[in-house]
DNA sequence: ACCTGAACACCGTTCAAGT
DNA sequence: ACCTGAACACCGTTCAAGT
């Protein structure tokens, strides 16, 4: 039972300090760049090579949220058929799921401090989840469930009022069987206050 | 220009320590309790008379923080004249114009990690604030503006369709004029979808 | 190129002691 | 009752040095 000693060089640090980062984050820990490096089996300097600072590593998190949740997303819609409210639904419970399960990472993809500064990937992952929810309208004006008009903009508030209820839910406002319910009574009314008239 | 020694006893150390850390979060700076004793002048043990620990003062921030909410919420209200679409837009904007102008302490109102064993007086304090935004429904109804069911449902969804454009916009994934004009696009749509019909 | 180990300047929290 | 000062166990970051 000899403690085997670890050879000096790690596989790949850089994916280990990420996946153990995902792991700690998905149970409610806080995250210490020394802490990681000592799960891992390393020296509380040796992330540093990978990321030059904490925030480098958070970012990096945080974009492969935003990809994670641009997948949740086109997975959601890709089964949803073709009723609009019924793709309306679908994205949003697939949204405030991926939001639910993955509370600590949501802060993080929208923490917005490391925005003004932060990595064109991570701007670019962010914006390629939102397109998910924007082809959802530019595809209900070409079936004629949703007025004419900036499809940014009605994605946009579509986008922040389930954002909305999954913050709060979140925040312990809601419980998850309000949100359920809340969900489908947004998205029923965006329905109905997005349709030509 | 001698530095006049410091009295033993400062006047009011609990009231010094919440001024303090609010110009600190609105200047954009970390809250840090030995930062905050160093500013005031006092030792770093000192706030513990106080706040038994640094969760315990955010709590008395974020408790400041909704009856704020309240209180612009309730004046937006006061000042909005009888239009139903007009009291929407009004409480959209007051609740997003202290949302971007107090984003730090924001944050810490809705952090919800403080939240399972929060004090009685801080949930109280978010249910009033809540309780802002329920009103207009409850009146909505009276006046025929909105179908009937559960207010609260109502409200939530409403609370939630501008809690999330503001979170976007302190995000940065909005700009202030994008802001604006989206409440307004959301509010429309949210008074078109509330009608009975 | 990649990692170590010591060092530096911070934290929050605890506790005996002072007034 | 209220505060101090030293102590403890942590942080993130830096840097000379090792292989």
């Amino acid at each position: 039972m000899a403690v085997t000693p670890r050879p000096y060089h790690h596989g790949n640090l850089r994916l280990a300090l990420l996946e153990q980062a995902e792991r700690t984050l998905a149970d409610g820990g806080e995250l210490s760049l020394r802490e990681l490096a000592r799960q891992i089996g390393v020296s509380h300097a040796a992330p540093r090579r990978h990321f030059p600072d904490k925030q480098a590593l958070l970012d990096a998190l945080a974009e492969d949220g935003f990809e994670r949740l641009g997948d949740a997303l086109r997975d959601a819609l890709g089964k949803a058929g073709d009723d609009f409210e019924a793709r309306m639904l679908a994205f949003a419970r697939a949204y405030a799921g991926f939001a639910v399960d993955h509370a600590a990472l949501l802060e993080l993809m929208f923490a917005g401090k490391h925005r003004p500064d932060a990595a064109e990937s991570l701007r670019q992952a962010a914006d390629r989840a939102f397109e998910a929810s924007l082809a959802l309208f530019v595809e209900g004006q070409a079936t004629g469930d949703v007025v004419a008009g900036d499809p940014e903009r009605i994605g946009m508030v579509a986008f922040g009022t389930v954002h909305g209820l999954a913050a709060l839910a979140n925040s312990q406002m809601l419980d998850r069987a309000a949100l359920d319910d809340l969900l489908a009574a947004a998205v029923e009314r965006l329905v109905l206050g997005l349709r030509p008239r």
